[in-house]
RNA sequence: GGCGCUAUCGUCUAGGGGUUAGGACGGAAGAUUCUCAAUCUUCAAACCCGGGUUCGAUUCCCGGUAGCGCUACCA
């Protein structure tokens, strides 16, 4: 069975999806699903000047992505197609001219120079700002006239003598004063629609139910009952989602860094983990205190009516605590499969650096399946302390590459290096890697790694931090990095693959490290 | 300038006429580990201001302030 709840995503396709219009997008799907209602994609590409095709067929891949899917849409269709408003002109006009006739609306032939100047005298005398209602007392018969001998006139709504009304489900009751609100134009003199015209035509032909969208609506909304009471149809209910801002306190935009919902793809941020933080922003479940949410548990604990008011504060570095849980919990193959890209364009682009070429994409390389199976073996050691998953490939440089000199001059070193039984532990170690056999093998085991290194304790009388600081800096480069039992097979298995750049096995990097000692 | 919306730790929030004002991120400290990360434990941290109503307001009402939004023949 399926209720009567009808809900709408319409975006503009003017730019690319951020995190708020996505927010909005989520709302409005959770809450269709919950209540087995209907979840319709609209364009709202009225504006052509700035909108794009690309940006359309962004939007959709973005949506996909965070797995919120439509029921009617320009894509599938759907009762009450078009879902572009591009297609739907004819549909506006006929509204607009049938408004006109009732003498709910009437023709303006007021020039941009004279709206502006009343304008410009509100403000100076504190009025409000809005239209004169100049052309209100035209004559019809007259204005159409004018308007069929080439005068260019818009259709503009009369706004009615009494207050307007409307309820919203997350701010309650909310009035405005008829004397603060212009009469707003439906039909451009060019004969395009405007935007709180056209919502309303659409919103009430695709019987939409129930309104979500960002606050920045709230005050055209009185406009949009207004139109939704002349042409005598029933008026949705409406929520208006508080504003996200950046860490200033200014609405989010470009400036504030990654906002676009495909930046935060490209960073390996998971689409559950954004959809439970954008959840998070605005709602909170009965209690408070449960914060990791699935979609469908979404579904489950939702409520619009708990939705908050007030603008939130976009933190980064929650997001980030998310997608690292969900990092954790997904399955490792998973997160191996989306981890490779990133490490062939690191692999790619150093070769390409070393050649002293510009990278090109796509990658000139693809791994072969034992490499891709080593790349996952990284990943399932390296996973876990990533903020995001394009920050794998610097986790695992020292996998990649070691340089022995640099490890001896860098000052993140120098104490290390500087140790009383360092240089006793360094010729223990080295001496004991250099003469084993399974080592010379490039098939060093984390056990044999283990006694060695045991042995290395006894002889050289160093423990803890002594013994093991100097040792990870000859095989790695630094002092700290991931357990030795894990990294030593990733290490000598590396070694025996073919990489666009040979990975060093212990033995190898011992060697080079000595070399680099003594002189 | 006009109108509107909003106001609890730094941030996201729960709560609500009498509470030790709860949780989470981040921060600090500790435990653990050879190290970093992860993990676990602990700690610090908030009711915007002023009136009113009330025995009692952070909570209800009014005003102020601040932030944001709208103020287009943009969406």
């Amino acid at each position: 069975m399926t209720s009567s709840v009808r809900v709408r995503f319409a975006p503009s396709p003017t730019g690319h999806l951020h995190v708020g219009n996505a927010r909005t997008a989520l709302f409005n799907w959770v809450f269709a699903r919950q209540k087995r209602g209907t979840m319709i994609l609209r364009i709202e590409d009225t504006d052509i000047e700035r909108s794009q095709v690309r940006y359309e067929d962004q939007l959709v891949a973005d949506l996909k992505w965070l797995g919120l899917d439509w029921d009617e849409g320009p894509d599938i269709g759907g009762p009450y197609a078009p879902y572009r408003q591009s297609d739907r002109l004819e549909i506006y006009r006929e509204h607009a001219e049938r408004l006109l006739n009732d003498r709910k609306a009437y023709l303006c032939f007021c020039t941009d120079e004279e709206l502006e100047l009343e304008r410009k005298l509100a403000h100076a005398e504190h009025r409000q700002p809005i239209y004169s209602g100049k052309c209100r007392a035209l004559d019809l018969d007259e204005s159409q006239r004018r308007r069929a001998a080439g005068e260019g006139g818009a259709i503009r709504l009369r706004i009615p003598e009494h207050a307007i009304r409307f309820h919203d489900i997350v701010r309650g009751p909310v009035e405005f004063s008829n004397e603060v609100v212009s009469d707003p134009i439906l039909l451009r003199s060019s004969g395009m629609p405007v935007y709180n015209f056209v919502v309303v035509i659409d919103d009430a032909l695709m019987q939409i139910s129930h309104v979500i969208r960002g606050d920045d609506h709230i005050s055209n909304t009185p406009k949009q009952v207004a139109v939704y009471e002349a042409l005598g149809w029933p008026v949705p209910e409406f929520a208006h989602l508080s504003t996200i801002l950046g860490a200033d306190r200014e609405r989010l935009s470009k400036r504030h860094g990654a906002t676009s919902i495909a930046t935060f793809r490209e960073m390996g941020v998971l689409p559950e983990a954004l959809n439970n933080y954008l959840a998070l922003l605005g709602w909170a479940p009965h209690g408070g205190t449960r914060e990791v949410f699935s979609l469908s548990e979404l579904v489950k604990e939702f409520s619009l009516d708990r939705v908050t008011p007030s603008p939130a504060v976009f933190d980064m570095e929650k997001l980030y605590w998310l997608n690292r849980h969900y990092i954790k919990e997904a399955p490792l193959e998973r997160i191996a499969q989306l981890a490779l890209p990133y490490y062939t364009r690191s692999i790619v682009s150093e070769m390409a650096r070393a050649a002293g070429v510009e990278p090109s994409e796509p990658y000139p390389w693809t791994p072969p399946p034992p490499v891709t199976d080593w790349l996952a073996k990284i990943t399932l050691l390296l996973a876990p302390s990533v903020d995001r998953l394009d920050q794998l490939p610097e986790k695992a440089s020292l996998i990649f590459h070691c340089d022995a000199a640099a490890a001896l001059a860098s000052p993140d070193n120098a104490e290390v290096l500087a140790g009383p039984n360092t240089s006793a532990v360094i010729e223990a170690f080295s001496g004991k890697i250099l003469d084993d056999p399974e080592a010379k093998a490039h098939q060093l085991t984390p056990e044999r790694f283990k006694t060695i290194v045991n042995e290395v304790k006894t002889e050289a009388g160093a423990k803890g931090k002594e013994l093991f600081h100097p040792i990870r800096t000859i095989v790695t480069g630094s002092h700290s990095g991931p357990e030795f039992d894990k990294l030593i097979p990733i290490l000598e298995e590396g070694s025996h693959l073919a990489l666009p750049r040979h990975v060093l096995s212990v033995h190898e990097r011992v060697e080079a490290f000595m070399h680099a000692y003594r002189t």
